[in-house]
DNA sequence: GAGCTCTTTTACGGTACGTAGAAATATTGG
DNA sequence: CCAATATTTCTACGTACCGTAAAAGAGCTC
């Protein structure tokens, strides 16, 4: 799976956490006002790093609509589930490195796997 | 957290699969010997491998044995959870992403989950 | 100290990413 | 319909990472 660069990551950032469609200089302002970092980026570099993700199959464009428009294809949940599974890879110690992951969580978060596993018992 | 690449990925295989610590010379040979490549890499290209994975603090060489010898410097597991980790973030999906994860493991492995967890109860 | 072994230094080509100007294309106000 | 404006595409540059290895330096051995 594709890793992200930073802005990339803030540009999934910006879709995930929108309802709606965006567009190159939507992003563009939202990425300006994050952080306070003033720095106004070029419109043409966010369309850039668009068309990248675009290609790694992270973002669907509208090129119905004139400005088009751009949307995560995917929740954010379901890609870091697929970096998960890449970290984890098709090896045999996926259990190992599950019982360490476990070993480290917090009582709550355990707390709650149990939860979710009583939940998906079925499967 | 560091990602590899594929040579150092290979590297980090071999040295967490073996029980000793290994040489250049060592890992030459044994990645000659992975794949029926055919392909024999030049020592030196190990050894900028090995120094570029030493800087990432992955392995740990022995300077003071004269062909220094490397051993990796956690577990191949240790490693993976740091991935997960790193791939979970800071974030509070963390459920929301552990739930779509679990919901898509195989019964057998919600199974050892649940075994893992309850080994862990006291935490 | 000459030769061998081992390590360090330097380097080159490829790919990914942040960045954006220039050029092409589309929209729109008059 | 045309000129001004908005939008997209094309091209490109700098940096960083990685595979790859020659060249140069350092230490050991006879």
């Amino acid at each position: 799976m594709a890793s992200l660069g930073d802005l990339e990551r803030s540009v999934m950032d910006l879709l995930w956490d929108s309802a709606e469609p965006l567009t190159a200089n939507d992003l563009r302002d939202d990425l300006a006002a994050l952080g306070t970092d003033a720095k106004e980026l070029a419109v043409t570099t966010v369309l850039t790093v668009l068309a990248r993700l675009e290609k790694k199959g992270l973002v669907i464009r509208e090129r119905t609509t004139r400005p088009h428009r751009y949307t995560a294809s995917s929740t954010r949940e379901d890609h870091t589930v697929g970096l998960l599974n890449d970290a984890l890879g098709t090896a045999q110690d996926r259990e190992a490195v599950l019982a360490r992951f476990i070993g480290g969580i917090s009582a709550d978060e355990a707390a709650s796997l149990r939860a979710i596993l009583d939940t998906v018992k079925s499967a």
